[in-house]
DNA sequence: ATGGCGCGTCAAACGCGA
């Protein structure tokens, strides 16, 4: 099974492009970051018409994340457990069940912290502390997992076409990065950097300045694996095909496949 | 050199993102 995520920034501005992604990928399971839809004006329909059922925690103006499966959802929550008050709509989670198999896919859109000072940077690494926690939790039920989204970490020096650009940023500070290095040292795997060790590989490309003509990149949108997934990993790939398009996203989507079914 | 974008909200700029 093939389980991609992508940061389609906007649902309604990114509809068509994305109705035209799917067409071609055709992904068993999707997972949206930045859909900027109450969980009402989400376009289920046109996604419906494809096979896909659609699960949305949306949130007006911003934010909003929404996961796709063209097989059953068993069970779906909504919101990172560990913070009650936090009214920000950025995780949403569904059990995925195949004829002979069953994976927990977790979506996520964590918090980009910037800028550094404010009150963004602590609100990003509690639910990075958040986040690990319930990695904890769910290595303890037998089910495999993907942990997939717009993580808005820049893991090492190699994730950055010009790394030295981001020493200030908080997708690249030390405590940004070392919380995602305790997420993985639980016992995940990184996908992508599994499958291609090389540099190079990116996710992201800003909108200004011709950023993705000069490739000037970077790697933030990740699929952390569980052991047992991790065994099952068959490919992984990042498609970069959507960005030459007419209105992309600043994002493309990023894929695993999974053995079994 | 160092500015360059885009979306949503809401009706003109502004918050937000990375």
């Amino acid at each position: 099974m093939k389980i991609t995520t992508w940061n389609i920034n906007g649902v309604k501005a990114r509809l068509e492009t994305a109705l035209a992604y799917l067409k071609e990928a055709s992904p068993d399971v999707i997972c949206f970051q930045e859909i900027k839809s109450v969980d009402e004006g989400f376009p289920r329909e046109a996604f419906a018409d494809l096979g896909y059922n659609v699960e949305t925690f949306g949130q007006k103006g911003f934010n909003g994340v929404a996961i796709l499966s063209k097989w059953p959802f068993d069970e779906v929550k909504r919101g990172l457990p560990g913070d009650d008050s936090d009214e920000q709509s950025r995780y949403i989670e569904a059990i995925v069940s195949l004829p002979a198999l069953a994976v927990r896919v977790g979506c996520l859109y964590l918090p980009n912290g910037n800028p550094l000072g404010s009150e963004k940077f602590p609100y990003k690494l509690a639910w990075m502390d958040r986040l690990e926690a319930h990695g904890r939790t769910m290595l303890n039920d037998e089910i495999l997992f993907v942990l997939a989204g717009d993580y808005n970490i820049i893991p090492e020096r190699i994730d950055a076409k010009r790394p030295d650009a981001w020493t200030g940023d908080a997708l690249f500070q030390p405590e940004s990065r070392a919380a995602y290095r305790r997420l993985v040292a639980l016992g995940l795997t990184d996908a992508i950097r599994a499958c291609h060790p090389d540099p190079g590989v990116y996710t992201f490309w800003d909108y200004q300045a011709g950023a993705f003509q000069k490739d000037d990149g970077i790697r933030i949108d990740h699929l952390l694996l569980s052991p047992e997934a991790a065994d099952r990993m068959v490919a992984a790939g990042i498609d970069r095909f959507p960005r030459g398009w007419e209105k992309p996203s600043d994002h493309v989507p990023v894929w695993v496949e999974i053995a079994g079914n």
